[in-house]
DNA sequence: TATTGTTATACTCTATAACTATA
DNA sequence: TATAGTTATAGAGTATAACAATA
């Protein structure tokens, strides 16, 4: 069981693989992300939550979390904290009470508009290398495969 | 500078913000490689750690974790195994004796040829309805965010 | 004293299973 | 029976701290 000295005839530098690429980038933005947001007492996984509440219509638990692709039992914890911070109210359905209908209060919305500003912010400071025509062509090409 | 609005905010799809884009392509091309590796025994963590010692000169434990942007206490469960499958194997660096020199065993190099192929296969079907133009674009967008 | 590898430990994140209340 | 929310628990995955060997 010989040790072999590499040849690496065909190897890719490992920062060349798409995986690499991604989790990296993924993380990059994440810490900025978070950090863009810490002034408001939330992090990216609760402004997905808002994100979600202000773009449809006051929607259960179950499809939250369906929209966001965690699993329910997961969006539980996360809209405890958002509720106790007040950004976030349940109330059972009138027409189906085994469900939640999730809103955002008026401090929530509040929330979620200065969200949306560091939140670009933080998008900005992640793409500054990147052209904006290079911007838009790495979202429509994320898109069609995370779409597909 | 950014302004808040006071307005109805334009709330931006969910799916288009780049966070959840990223994570979600990351999530199903980490799924795509892993079961495409599966055969050959390791995951795409194994083929990462793999890929290090194939590009570069044996490298200490503390080196390819650093290039691939691990904690060096979670590279030694990661070489534990590897080493018990009889792909890398470890000895005392004779210049530095603090130092495990890691390397790939003749096995080790026959299963990353093998996983090369697979990953790449893997990385088609990621690809599958991405143009080869908008591929070599992707990865120079990530590249330069990474490297930023 | 500092560094490398190691171990033990703790912490985060998330998923699975079981329970409740409703349908 | 099935579904939505909840709870408890367990499993990855990773990070922190302490230790042994070596520099």
């Amino acid at each position: 069981m010989g040790v072999v000295s590499t040849e690496p005839s065909t190897s890719p530098d490992p920062h060349e693989v798409l995986g690499y690429l991604l989790k990296h980038a993924t993380l990059k933005l994440t810490t900025l992300t978070d950090a863009a947001l810490e002034p408001l007492g939330i992090d990216s996984k609760d402004f997905g939550v808002l994100r979600v509440l202000a773009h449809r219509e006051p929607a259960s638990q179950l499809q939250v979390a369906q929209t966001l692709g965690v699993d329910r039992t997961t969006m539980v914890a996360l809209l405890d904290v958002l509720e106790r911070k007040g950004v976030i109210t349940r109330r059972p359905d009138p027409a189906d009470r085994r469900r939640n209908v999730v809103s955002l209060t008026d401090q929530g919305l509040r929330v979620y508009d200065a969200a949306q500003v560091a939140h670009r912010q933080a998008e900005d400071v992640f793409l500054a290398g990147v052209t904006p025509t290079a911007t838009i062509q790495l979202r429509r090409t994320l898109r069609s495969i995370v779409e597909s």
